[in-house]
DNA sequence: ATAGTTATTTAGGCTTACCTAATTATATTT
DNA sequence: AAATATAATTAGGTAAGCCTAAATAACTAT
């Protein structure tokens, strides 16, 4: 019905939108995709004839409800299939999305709904991303990023905004992880960045960058 | 590497030779992958200049051990996914070969190896079917079809030869299942037919074409 | 408003994995 | 051994998903 290549355009299409809320670029899914650009306008052309997204010559895509949905089915297996890699079979938190990339695309209606049993109806992936339920609703998220927040806030780290590896490898190895309760101290005008208190215990510097993708909630 | 179409013709390349112990046929091929003739012979040259297979024109196919390595692979995935369905997300025995098909192809060794890990190592499929070590190595099997045992013969179904869901329910519906102790009480000489004794309580008659596709072993 | 730059589309091609129809081998009967 | 049937191959073609190079459209800056 729905094949590998249009997954992958429908979920990079979902996602470009969610970053930045508007039509999405041919250029800007050429990067994500790492396709030509003019491969793109084909096989925007194509799925747009499906019905699965709007497109108008120049200005990009926008999904249709139908494309929506295909969209977050997509990511709502990835997410739980990245749950299951770090709760079941001991990966890391930077290991699983090359993984869950393939297992996304298996499909089966009874096994996710199992898989979704087995591990418990999780609400979040390990990165702290909602896990929308079989009908493609998410739950409400009150997370922002660190950024956002003044001294003095206390909070507790929910999610990340940016899932790299480097990224991710750099808070493990900074001994920072969800859950983990963050006190800002202060903030230097100058270069914006933050000096925190981890669980009430290790003082930190993090630079204006990673607070930029470290999303808090209160407590 | 590898693709799809290439994995899928390996392994059924492999089961051919399996089955029928000959080099494997053009047709026989055509039949199991439901592909037409021609693009057998197409593609059977493609993957005999990869060394994958050696192909007589005219006179089938075999596999390398290159391509044998690479059929292996794919059948001990398909099997632990077997066992990781059945024992983790309780599928029955008849629901899970559509699923592991798509499942067996994801490819990362460490998912494989974690996955085997999480289930035990365990060395047969829920059908019995014995699972290849990360090396390719199969361990000894014992077993035997049920129809080439005798009256008195004492045995434990510990496979079975057929795994078409039919077969599969039809067990499930008379209540046999691996692990069961079979005796055999008599052998009517006219059909062949078999009449058992089930874990020394139920008395049932099975036809030839059943204790064909029984596999035991002695307890 | 025009020139220059960047983004997008069109045109023409390629590879993979399939197809049908026609031809040639191989097996089976008589 | 010839005739017939079956199996395998060749020839020519298609759709999906990509590509490069050239043309056009849309922005940016002066």
């Amino acid at each position: 019905m729905t094949s590998l290549a249009e997954e992958n355009y429908l979920k990079a299409i979902y996602k470009l939108h969610e970053k930045t809320g508007t039509t999405v670029s041919t250029s800007s899914l050429a990067d994500s995709l790492s396709v030509s650009a003019a491969s793109i306008t084909d096989f925007v052309k194509k799925i747009a004839l499906k019905k699965l997204i709007t497109y108008e010559k120049s200005k990009g895509v926008k999904l249709t409800e139908k494309g929506r949905q295909i969209a977050i089915n997509i990511i709502r297996k990835h997410r739980l299939w990245e749950v299951w890699l770090v709760t079941k079979l001991d990966f890391k938190w930077d290991e699983v999305h090359e993984i869950a990339e393939q297992l996304e695309h298996v499909v089966s209606d009874e096994l996710i709904e199992q898989l979704d049993k087995h591990l418990g109806f999780p609400k979040t992936d390990p990165h702290g991303d909602l896990i929308p339920d079989a009908k493609g609703q998410f739950a409400k998220s009150n997370s922002k990023p660190l950024l956002n927040c003044n001294a003095g806030y206390k909070g507790k780290l929910i999610g990340v905004a940016e899932h790299s590896n480097s990224f991710l490898q750099y808070l493990t190895k900074s001994n920072l992880k969800l859950g983990d309760e963050i006190a800002v101290i202060a903030i230097e005008a100058y270069d914006y960045s933050f000096e925190v208190k981890i669980n009430n215990k290790d003082r930190k510097l993090l630079s204006k960058e990673v607070v930029k993708n470290l999303l808090v909630a209160e407590i």
